[in-house]
DNA sequence: ATAGATGCAAAGGGTTTGCACTTGA
DNA sequence: TCAAGTGCAAACCCTTTGCATCTAT
């Protein structure tokens, strides 16, 4: 039922090529560029059906807008650049985190997000 | 220049009674059960001026609204709970972040999330 | 008295939705 | 053919702002 599209195709592209978590303006830029025209509202709709099916993840970051990424990756989190505002996957994990958790808290998951320059910017 | 008024008192008892990172719907909550009739714009507005003269600062949380705590404690960071959506503060840190930067980036800044169930939840 | 603070309602900015049109299967 | 997908514009939601009024000093 879900269809191919020219503009699906637009935006699945625009993943594989950039590889690193986009966000919603991103995509546009990017795929506008293939395909001329493309609505913003189709870029929302989309991204909602790739996170449905499996496709996509959301990645959220404190104070910025949500970005999305491949799913299935290995367990992991991300680096956003101060300069350029791009946002990259970071492999591992640290241990230790469940020291932190104040006594009869439980911790069920963590988010580790890191912030700097990137190699282009560095 | 800065004025006391009933509506910035009312908010900054809110802080000092409940001494967790709240967000404009919680300060919102809790000063007008102490000031009928607390506007919303007023709020925002006070917020901001608190922030401005360095008495609190916001925590960002992914996907979640700003919150803001008091200013100037120690490094720290934060435990959201997800059954109540209330946020906690976490002392101390980690070590060995620097190990999970990629090659050629640079870390100037980091922020861990933990996410789980707070002692009244659990 | 008077500039800062407030409340309301309107304006913004980003996201979602309704609807008529297009298009893939 | 005909339902899913698209583009546009309107609707939404949260935050900010303009403005007349209020009030702390």
């Amino acid at each position: 039922m879900e269809r191919k599209t020219r503009q699906r195709d637009a935006i699945r592209t625009t993943f594989d090529r950039l590889k690193r978590p986009l966000s919603v303006a991103e995509v546009l830029d990017d795929a506008s560029r293939n395909l001329e025209g493309l609505g913003i509202a189709t870029v929302y709709r989309s991204l909602a059906s790739f996170v449905e099916e499996g496709w996509l993840e959301p990645v959220e970051i404190a104070g910025e807008p949500v970005r999305y990424e491949r799913a299935g990756k290995a367990h992991h989190h991300h680096f956003r650049c101060e300069r350029c505002a791009r946002v990259f996957d970071v492999d591992g994990c640290i241990e230790n985190l469940r020291r932190l958790v104040p006594p009869k808290f439980r911790m069920r998951d963590h988010a580790v997000t890191l912030y700097g320059l990137c190699s282009r910017c560095a």
